[in-house]
DNA sequence: AATGAATGAGCGTTCATTCAT
DNA sequence: CATGAATGAACGCTCATTCAT
């Protein structure tokens, strides 16, 4: 991916946040790159292409920034939970969410993204597949519940669940 | 609401699970309810307006056929959460999530539908306020979970949450 | 002329006032008038015909109240150009004006009342026809450059002009 | 002003003269012109905007036709008076007016046309500026009742107002 | 690679008019 | 008489996409 590739990625991720999903159209997504909106044709294809591409790049945000799995999980504190809303994460999932009920292959991009994030809070925190969707499904609940409601109280209700809990095994 | 009005308000949730919310137009609103595309504008005054009438009905519909709470909550098994997903409510939650980010007045509605739901959550299984933001949570983000995923253990993740809380005053 | 036709022709005129030319459509006038929006096709066939019958009794209510000539003209003071100006004749004139470019028959109206009301200049303040033509040119003319620069002198251009006049032959 | 741009205010033009303001519409300017609607947007932004650019050339083709103001002015004849008809521009400014009851930009830009206008009146005929306020209202009122009733004697009329003012000062 | 002109479908909305009741 | 449901054309405008340069 070339630097104006970059750019473009760039451009529709900070139009996606400042604009939401409705006001996003390719023109101002090349304002916001700063790139001639001919460009994104050339090098996607489609705008359905170019949001493929930068949920691609959401995904690999997080993993890479992720701590690694190590030792004895610690649930004492959700550090993920901060990683999900760290640069807007949280905005920016509730806007592929939208753009995913009109395009099957948004759709399962995203599906890829929810799964892996499933697989690492499992490895992360020592949990069963099932408390890592219950996990993963809080996490996400929340968010919208916090998105209607701004008092709504997020950072309890995942501690809430992650304590409830059994102690990992390595414990 | 007479017919014709309630044909609408029919024809627009059917056009939303159908299309979608960026193929939910007007004119396709009228078509699938089988009416002239001005009488939307005639009845409602706008598709924002429609919209909201909708969400209205969805709460209501969803609070009709809710069992009252009565005698001591049974949290052994969670009649409400198959209601949460009777008549392909969830997907059209999605779709209504979709359409409040552009849209102050229906994420105001919306946000009046997610807090209902947690007060009869709480009140029907005797929780405290943060159980059931968390319950609402789960319930919402697993939802979102398995419209992404068909395979996604809702039922499963709904239950663990239940199970997690402590056992009701009354008991 | 009944009571609703009446009401109909009062309500198109408050709501050519209020809302300018481009929002008065029948069924804002007849909320203006406070009968149904049907009844102004029953009573008039048309949009275009109710502005017509306006025209004609906006034409009539200047005739009826101006003073009638009598005696020597007095120049020295234009009480008809304060009656042009009288409950907004000169507001509702410009709707007209705007109007009468998309409809023929509301032109040709409008043209009998400019032309009466040039009989009217004559007679009250014995003019030759010229005279006449050139102070209903001012009249109007300086209508329109106040309404689009609301300090333009309008008195005093119009008493310049009948200044200007030789004295009349009674004198 | 790109070729096309001029074919879009032209086009503008030609349908205002043809078809009156309430028959313009922008796919009815795109016809005139022979361009695709969609471009209009694309160069103006709005119909709003393109109204305002053919005001602005409006104004600026009789700025560059009017003869420039020298040496002692000639009140004898008024070849200004000609040039405000030529090519149609009467009708044009009548349609102007009609625009601008509904837009306070549009009545911004044509306030600035007459005072321009009463400028170079009051610079050309060598006139006091109520003389100037004088004879711009009875340009464009003669011109208004010679739109409604072609027999009605424009020139006469100015020439009236012309006459009557004292002799210039340099005289 | 990069530009921006051009296209045509579609959007939400307004409207004059018709007509069954 | 009076009502208001119903119709269909038209409105200004946005948009993804194509393509000649």
């Amino acid at each position: 991916m070339n630097e104006t590739e970059q750019k473009i990625v760039t451009g529709a991720r900070a139009c996606l946040l400042a604009e939401g999903h409705t006001r996003t159209s390719v023109k101002r997504i090349a304002e916001y790159a700063g790139v001639n909106h001919g460009l994104i044709h050339h090098y996607f294809g489609s705008k359905e292409q170019l949001i493929i591409e930068l949920i691609e790049q959401f995904q690999c945000a997080i993993k890479t920034r992720m701590p690694a799995p190590h030792g004895a999980p610690d649930r004492s504190f959700p550090p993920v939970w901060h990683l999900f809303r760290e640069d807007s994460n949280d905005r920016l999932l509730l806007e592929f969410l939208a753009l995913a009920t009109e395009s099957p292959r948004i759709a399962e991009k995203l599906r890829e993204v929810v799964q892996s994030r499933r697989s690492y809070l499992q490895a992360m925190f020592g949990l069963t597949p099932e408390q890592s969707a219950t996990l993963a499904s809080v996490i996400i609940g929340s968010l919208i519940h916090q998105q209607l409601d701004a008092d709504f109280p997020m950072e309890t209700v995942v501690r809430q669940v992650l304590d409830s809990f059994q102690p990992p095994a390595s414990a």
